[in-house]
DNA sequence: GCATACATCTGAACGGCGTCAAGATAATCT
DNA sequence: AGATTATCTTGACGCCGTTCAGATGTATGC
């Protein structure tokens, strides 16, 4: 039997690397982080305990890879979040709700992105800054501040405050005071783009 | 020898709870947290590997005492802070960059407090609303509002997002992509004061 | 087509980890 | 003093991440 082609070069097992991190996620999704074990994760795959290092050099590789994939989708859900909102100021709003979202239908994953990114363990791709969710999320910052003659300091500024409320907001949805004004907004989606809202518009001049 | 009644009871070692949270917090400090085993641990304490469970219940439970000694820490910082500013407004800001400065100077108690927060091990007190970092915090935003009319629920979502934007700062503050616009603004806390500065201020009515 | 080189996987082992049970030791109570 | 209780040690168990020698399957050169 030869290869095929359109699939990653299949040896023995036919791609394991990939099929590992799809077992990762697995894992992580239906028994939290604790069970994620480098031994549970080859133990899912079928395969022996140390069958990983060949495809990766250690474990932090392991978890930096399923987080690649996390962005990957992360980036995804806002752009298509963005495309569906016209006005470019309800777009920022739109691409920020979308990112909670994520986070809230992803926790496991999502916390894990952000444990390996915080490490610095992100030997994949060097990111290229156009093409994350900072990458999106930048460009309708700025499309938002719209050809109005702001002050550049001011927009950098407001880019940071965005990315911060946005993160802030996905690493404390869940806390149970929040609750009440959930109900009291009317949905998750609701309260997310009301407390996103309280960003300033960014001044002008 | 009987015990002194002004330290804590001293059994056959004096104290051991204490030290054992000292021994964490050293550890910590020192080799990060890969670093901070229970093993580890009860070793830097001088003590054997199974002592630390007559005061804790697990590991996760002293890492939850670790973190509730960094809540106090924190508080006391931020309302220090809030002490040295008359303005309301002014004061709110400079909580916030109490707050950042903490996660900046103790970065990794700040993440094992987010860490065991997140999984809900406080097994300690039940937190008196009135008294953490989140009271303090609170209390500025309340006051910043001032006597003016202003409607309760744009009140509490200010709050969330105050709270929300902070803790995001704290979280991204040694992003590399952030030295440039320290470095323009003249110094960390400037940067910070910038960022939360984004917060719009409470709509009136 | 076959031997050789190479990529891939297994099995066994090492030290470290969290945790527990049994016993030793020291402080406290009566 | 004797009994009780709190504290700590020793030793063990199973799981973990990682390494290494060797087995096995795949590709390549002749």
């Amino acid at each position: 039997m030869t290869k095929k082609p359109e699939e990653a070069r299949a040896y023995h097992h036919g791609d394991l690397r990939r099929a590992l991190i799809l077992a990762a996620e697995r894992i992580l999704e239906k028994d939290g982080p604790n069970a994620l074990s480098l031994r549970a994760v080859a133990r899912e795959a079928g395969v022996s305990a140390a069958a990983p290092y060949h495809h990766f050099k250690d474990k932090d590789e392991l978890l930096a890879a399923v987080a690649h994939q996390g962005f990957e989708m992360l980036a995804e859900a806002m752009a298509k979040a963005a495309d569906q909102v016209e006005d470019p100021f309800a777009r920022v709003n739109a691409i920020g709700v979308a990112y909670v979202c994520f986070a809230r239908d992803n926790r496991a994953l999502y916390h894990l992105m952000y444990d390996s990114n915080r490490r610095e363990n992100f030997r994949a791709e060097p990111r290229k800054s156009g093409e994350g969710p900072g990458g999106v999320t930048v460009r309708a910052l700025t499309r938002a501040a719209g050809g109005a003659e702001v002050d550049p300091l001011q927009l950098e500024l407001r880019q940071v405050a965005g990315w911060c409320i946005t993160h802030g907001l996905a690493e404390m949805e869940a806390s149970r005071e929040f609750a009440d004004l959930k109900q009291r907004l009317g949905g998750d989606k609701a309260f997310y783009s009301a407390v996103l809202a309280q960003l300033a518009p960014p001044r002008k001049g």
